[in-house]
DNA sequence: CTTGACCTTCCAGTGGCTGGAAGGTCTATG
DNA sequence: CATAGACCTTCCAGCCACTGGAAGGTCAAG
């Protein structure tokens, strides 16, 4: 299967594909003309590796990931592992970007919004 | 004022703030022998643009932001704009998070985390 | 035989810094 | 006056995870 395919198959981009194999990620066979070839060992892995992005892990945890995916002797605890910092970085920045909307929001609605000069955004910012 | 106590003052890293020179946002003077002199007026610049940096503004939003700061005659509708804008950004991150995390934690939860390899996170993953 | 849709590699850019190298300047001390 | 060390300067590279585009090869249909 070439890359385009594939692309459709995992729903990610061709040059998202190659850009995890020059990273070390999927490796497909190639043909005699030079074209990548992807098997559906390729095809789960690119799967996969949309679904853990889709997620949010990084590219990093993914690589680690797949690699327990593909290791029939893992511990789940190092799965969960991976999942649970993650989870905990998502909860972090959720609760960051709150307290970032908490403050913009006063503002906003603290600022009238016409053609006058006066702002209490402005003003917050030059305090 | 030379850079690391206009760092110091600003709350800024004299990197992000030569960075900011070279991107137009803030122009300190320069001594004799070469060195950047911050006046008061560049310090209140670099204290802005740490505060909105801090609420998240995007470093082009800031540009727009202390443009507005320096107009005297600017509408408040312009500011509240960029404001709201970035606000519905915001939300729409904490929603795009919270989607990631219920998904997370109920993976996480679901994973025994011990030496098996049965895994709920890799199943869904790999699903 | 041509068209156009693929494929390849390689290079550059994104945002917002950050680290580090190489070298100039200033100040305090011996 | 020499030297140490703490500044300062510029420039280049790297981070993350792609994305766009150029230049050129390959293939299938008409």
């Amino acid at each position: 299967m070439n890359i385009s395919d594939a692309a459709t198959e995992s729903g990610l981009a061709a040059k998202t594909i190659r850009y995890y194999e020059e990273i070390g990620l999927v490796k497909p066979g190639r043909l005699a003309n030079g074209y990548r070839d992807y098997d559906e060992d390729d095809l789960h892995k690119l799967r996969f590796l949309q679904r853990a992005r889709g997620l949010g892990f990084s590219v990093e945890d993914c690589r680690g990931l797949l690699s327990l995916y593909e290791d029939r002797n893992r511990a789940s605890s190092d799965v969960k592992k991976i999942a649970q910092t993650h989870l905990a970085e998502i909860e972090r920045k959720i609760a960051e970007l709150q307290s970032l909307q908490k403050t913009l929001s006063h503002l906003v609605d603290a600022c009238h919004g016409d053609g006058r000069p006066n702002c209490p955004i402005i003003n917050d910012l030059a305090s």
